[in-house]
DNA sequence: GATGAATGAGCGTTCATTCAT
DNA sequence: TATGAATGAACGCTCATTCAT
């Protein structure tokens, strides 16, 4: 609407560039070179309006988990059952990760080099979301229609299985081995495969009557 | 005992260290000098005994995808239900990771990366790894006691659980923000954790009667 | 005194140094170090400016083929008679190679290697030269005053006592072996020496009577 | 004839190609590995029978020089006017030229880089060689026969249109600019090339009557 | 006499970063 | 605000040389 100032459109598209590119090569693969191209800005005003690489990744970092981790929290409290709570758990996800294609690939990066990059502030938004899930299964357990489960490894459950399915494409695509059931994949997740982990996920919690 | 091969210990040592290395920081963080110190050897050696960067990576993919995905057949002929066979197969897979410590870590730097690197090889191990999945649900199935799934989903959900869970472990004791229940783990896979993930899936897969 | 473009100013000063260096210790002897520091800058900066080793090598060839068959030409067309045009034509190659000290080096070294490195632009520029010899040499047959020659062999004799005796300038001084009159040298051709093999190619050619 | 040592058909394998890689890319280019490839031999053989690649490159220059000097000399004395004594000198140079095709090449490369590694031992063979020249040219000018010349030059015009012939060889017939006459080449010298250098260098140097 | 294995020093090249404008 | 030019510090890799056998 109002007429943003200049730095805030260059910080944008670099912040743009850069995201994608981190997201395909990871921290050690990028170059500053290829962020500024795809910005279409000088490599040094990378430097005048950001700063250096490892300021401009925490951006990057710290934007992606704002994303990821606040956006979730939005429909679940409307939902009044932990059933439905649940499940809008799962589909919001989904929904995160479809709008930002970026988000398994950062993650992942993140994950197999150890988090050494992992900023303070993105742990805090995971924290809060993981403890929005423990409320949701604390609740299922005094209503006695869950079991017993060690949250964190639903999470990882679900988050695991949503971003090896979106980073695995280009493998599975490559490789002539696979059979064909594993072949075919579609590019969201909000579709068939949310529905399918959201159903996994619920019976692996329900208690059986 | 018998005086080894010494090209053959070289080519070990050398293996072993880039394993490590390459776990810790992926293809485009790793340093070939530091391969080289770890190992024990002048960096040149590392090209005379094995090539240039590129190939060493590929051995250790090759190696790692060899152990990921030879071992886990073991013990599944043996049992004769579906129950039981998917049973050994999730344990299996821990069984493996928790023996090669860098797997998870490197299955993670290659999904990241699009599988650039991943060799044929190692995807026709996969491959075999989930045809072996496939045929472990489709029995059950056969037999009304589980439900239909999608088999790549099921891997997905058992090797993300995992991975993410090794992988997690710096980041949860790093950050301070993280609930208690999230901080504590335990290093070893075959223990609690198999156990839990082995039954969420069973009662994911498992027709309720 | 026009400010002049620094990209351009940087540009030539390696080209200098390069220029030297190549002549000095040919392609495979030179060290991009070596020619960065005596052009004053920065290792990079070469790489940045310029491109690798392989396009420097070719820039020098390329001015140095530009120089070599460029100027020749341009006295000979005001002479007219084959004889006038001869002498001119010696006399030029004499000028070119006295301005352009590393000329003969640098010839010297493409010939050593069989051309490997030689640029499609400077043969047409050679071509052209010797195209000028062979018209001068037939207009001569046809005024019955030269003898029936093999242009290239002549233009050999002519390159090729002028790059030896610049060459081995080093070599006749360094060694106590050689006779006197072999050892007193003077550092230009345009001198006694161009005359010299002016009056033998003119002998050799001309039809005696 | 009597079996040689062993040490010594290996010094003549190495011997022999070393000469040929030296002559083909000049001593910084040459390679130990390629050499030991081409002789059959283990790298480490050759410091171990001859030494360095500086003291492999000497012997190679040695052999070189003696084959090159000594044999012009042999026919000479046996011809009694100058006329016949320049004759023979010319084509004495082809034949060692064409039987050594490694010489062209390594006489270019030291000339290039200023004879840095031109062994006393070689220029004193060249320096005898230029002496019988000396003699051969100031017996004809004592017999009013031949005009005063400068004796470097006309060795340098005989041996510069020999070696920049044998040389130029590639380079002609890869690049298209070249006009028809220059293209065709004949790979001996002894044949019409040696015919044409010495009408050159008779009629060059002979007094018109 | 000969060699497979190993290495130190150095080379061409890249890359994150800074400087002058 | 932005950039073209320049650079220091590495990095992957090569190569002449040595060592143990």
């Amino acid at each position: 609407m109002a007429k943003k100032n200049k730095r805030y459109e260059t910080s944008s598209k670099i912040l743009k560039a850069a995201t994608q590119v981190f997201s395909e090569v990871g921290f050690a693969g990028a170059r500053v070179d290829e962020i500024a191209q795809r910005a279409g800005v000088n490599k040094a005003t990378i430097y005048y309006n950001t700063g250096d690489k490892k300021t401009l990744y925490a951006r990057v970092l710290q934007k992606i988990s704002g994303e990821m981790y606040a956006h979730p929290s939005e429909n679940i409290e409307k939902v009044l059952t932990p059933v439905g709570q649940l499940k809008a758990y799962v589909r919001n996800i989904a929904n995160v990760i479809d709008r930002n294609p970026a988000l398994p690939n950062i993650i992942l990066w993140e994950h197999a080099s150890g988090g050494k990059n992992f900023p303070e502030e993105a742990s805090i938004e995971i924290a809060k979301m993981i403890e929005m899930l423990i409320n949701i299964l604390k609740e299922g357990e005094k209503q006695d229609i869950f079991i017993k489960t060690s949250p964190i490894l639903i999470q990882f459950m679900i988050m695991g299985s949503f971003m090896l399915y979106k980073t695995s494409n280009p493998i599975r695509k490559m490789h002539t081995a696979f059979p064909r059931e594993v072949k075919k994949s579609e590019s969201n997740l909000s579709g068939t495969i949310a529905d399918e982990i959201e159903k996994y996920i619920l019976k692996a919690v329900k208690k059986e009557n």
